[in-house]
DNA sequence: ACCTGAACACCGTTCAAGT
DNA sequence: ACCTGAACACCGTTCAAGT
């Protein structure tokens, strides 16, 4: 007999070895050796399963430690929704087109906002401050998600010789700053660019907390 | 005879109409009353007719006036971006999949990066900073544009009521503080929000360009 | 070069039937 | 309740053929 859970584990292995167009309900039930229309006592259609799907992995941020100093909290939280969508590429699409707001995520928003009111923010201001690094979280996974390739070798050496690749295509001639920041940014581990810009983040919402606004 | 802008601007008017999954190279065909593959005499397969699409609107972007104030040009670069997106919900997939580095993208890259070379920023600086903000606002477009269905109704004052009637089922037992932030959410234009959290990213920005590191 | 008809290997989903 | 076989209306893409 299935399960749901096992449904969802054949499900996240297809997009993690071979992106987000795997995960279909015909591949993911070939997959378990049994006929498509057998998920539908599980799923009412597709979308439930990928939205399952993406609650799924949502669960993995619950046990993200949320120390009480905000900056550093919020660095852990962003970092881990980052480390997960790296993890896995293929699912960022559904994280994108989908429910943030399920009961993982709702779980983990609370724990932030809690974590924020008792630091001194607002309602208002924690839930736009907490908005803005999810929003920023999710872009910036997404964009480095969309330079992977579907079963490509990840590494980093090797992402970073084809970004240096790309970039330097570009002609320094007609994009002369493009060409000579590009030649920077190849350098980048996408993990030091992703913390400058939270740090960016931080900083913009410390000064904020220290304004009557907060 | 067809051209390739027919096309898109037809697959552009079924997204917009339909939804992303309407974007198919079948329906497409149909809307021009030509046979399927008569497409691939002007696009190789289905992914480079929606790099076209993606490419064909930020060419939007490039009539994007950029002053010399760098937090305003940055305003003005983020807020068109987002406002394009916003035109388009269903297009934001293809963004996100996507090439957001053909011609058009590098040239309004180009342009913002010569501004901030011209503001002080160092290359690497300046390449950091326009990632960010680009991080922020795909991100934020993307989640606002996952609440968005197909073909609804989408003016400002449906979707605050839809936003608060969403919030409001939250269990304020389980989850307070989400309760009581999601109740003032609802009510935020998301203009509000976007412009709250890019200020926050420009007062990070400006902090850091003031110090020697920039 | 540009378009069509026909075909191939796929999709998601439903329905009736079996256990 | 759980699963299957068969069918429906779709997909993207290719190939040979016509103009």
């Amino acid at each position: 007999m299935l399960a749901a859970h096992q449904i969802l584990d054949t499900a996240l292995a297809l997009v993690d070895e071979r992106g987000t167009d795997a995960l279909t309900v015909r591949g993911v039930a070939a997959a378990l050796d049994v006929a498509p229309n057998a998920l539908y006592t599980y799923f009412p259609n597709r979308d439930a399963l990928r939205a399952a799907l993406v609650e799924h992995l949502l669960g993995e941020l619950d046990g993200v430690k949320l120390p009480a100093d905000w900056p550093t909290a919020l660095r852990h939280l962003a970092g881990a929704l980052r480390a997960l969508l790296a993890r896995h590429p293929g699912a960022v699409p559904l994280f994108v087109a989908g429910p943030m707001f399920g009961p993982h995520g709702l779980h983990t928003g609370e724990r932030a906002l809690a974590l924020l009111a008792g630091a001194g923010f607002t309602p208002t201001a924690a839930a736009r401050a907490l908005y803005t690094v999810l929003a920023y979280t999710l872009g910036f996974a997404a964009m480095d998600a969309a330079e992977l390739t579907p079963g490509a070798p990840a590494d980093m050496d090797t992402r970073v010789a084809q970004r240096r690749t790309a970039f330097e295509a570009v002609p320094a001639a007609d994009y002369p700053h493009t060409h000579a920041a590009a030649s920077v940014m190849a350098t980048y581990v996408t993990d030091t660019q992703f913390r400058s810009g939270l740090d960016t983040i931080l900083a913009g919402l410390a000064r904020s907390a220290a304004s009557p606004s907060r």
